[in-house]
DNA sequence: TTTTCTCTATACTCACCGGTAACAACCTGT
DNA sequence: ACAGGTTGTTACCGGTGAGTATAGAGAAAA
């Protein structure tokens, strides 16, 4: 019996979270580099070396340098879908909940999948990889639209062209990833409120 | 004495603009690969092919593979800059001057040079060019933010916090450069127009 | 005429890096 | 004890693509 009163041997349960883990570690550390330096300038050895193991561990638990690339875009994109089913099922008017939607979609881009989202141009993935990944992107966009729409028919919403509008509202959260600095002043939570605000009253006075 | 009664032996003036004009061909066909393919997928062999010539003839014309990307955000740079600043000299108030900055920005980046320079992130250039790119992006942020900041001091721009409106603006602009297509139903002018709409009047609606 | 300069091609070097082969150490279950 | 799976290593392969050495053709200058 060990001190803690658990035997030395590790039950598959454990060997298998072990594994999740450095899987794992194997993502976070690669998203950081792929944010850094993009994809092409990011070499395995590198990350092979932060993680203090070699290139070859890493084809233990990846097939591919795409694949990592993929399952960081995956992750980044399953949050942001997730936000958005939120709030698109949420009650309210349009207009409410295209602001829950904006506000988390903004935290997201703060944090490191997220980014990678953004950061990552479709040509960088191989062809199947890239369909995948556009297919997500229009299903997350297409919520979007139709939050808008949905607010646009309910009167919430000031009438207008609603692609157009939910490409705007993209650009302007998706360019959060480019600019966030975690370093900087402004903290997550501010850049989310504040854009939203932005996005929601416009830029122009409109005080008497 | 050639038919059109011109000598065939050109002089020192045409070498200078063919020169000119072989240089420009370069840009132009890199550039679309460079937006297409992204800096590190696309190599020199197929911009040379694309152009009926060899490697080595680029290299005539340019040092190094990074020149040539350089000089391709250097121009895009340029004429967003210009666009800044004639909207910053001219006459009106802020709220004016940021409307006519935000049409013209939104126009570059429909076009080749202003889309390279929203897709190509600072780490793609060496530590020398990328130090003038992020120095011109400075100039051009500034302009900006100056620009909503007189605006919010005049009284024709909802009051807040300039920085945060600057990154929102252009993050709906720079973003325009990702999926704008040509071959779509918007033209640019739709786009430009309909995108400071947005952002002015904002998504709320607002009549009683 | 001869020399020189500009432009272009052929044919190459060389470094980098994704990916693999082979093997060793170590658990774990039989 | 032993077989088999897992995890890691060292040492290597092979493709790719930036950049270059060299030479030749043609125009321009001397």
């Amino acid at each position: 019996m060990n001190a803690d009163g658990s035997t030395p041997w590790r039950s598959a349960e454990d060997r298998d979270a072990e594994r999740q883990s450095k899987r794992e570690a194997v993502l976070t550390t690669a998203v950081r580099f792929f944010n850094a330096r993009g994809f092409h300038a990011t070499n395995l050895d590198d990350v092979a070396r932060r993680l203090k193991v070699t290139k070859p561990t890493i084809y233990h638990y990846f097939s591919s340098k795409e694949e990592i690339l993929f399952e960081c875009v995956r992750r980044g994109l399953a949050a942001i879908r997730d936000v958005a089913e939120t709030a698109q099922a949420a009650g309210g008017r349009g207009a409410d909940r295209l602001e829950a939607l904006m506000r988390e979609y903004a935290l997201v881009m703060t944090r490191d999948f997220g980014m990678c989202v953004s950061r990552t141009p479709d040509a960088q993935l191989g062809p199947e990889s890239r369909r995948k990944f556009r297919a997500l992107k229009r299903d997350i966009h297409a919520i979007l639209q139709g939050v808008i729409a949905d607010g646009m028919a309910d009167g919430s919403l000031r009438p207008g062209n609603p692609l157009l509008a939910a490409n705007t509202v993209a650009g302007a959260l998706n360019w959060v990833a480019i600019w966030y600095d975690p370093k900087g002043r402004m903290s997550p939570e501010d850049i989310a409120d504040g854009m939203v605000a932005t996005l929601m009253s416009g830029l122009k006075d409109t005080t008497p």
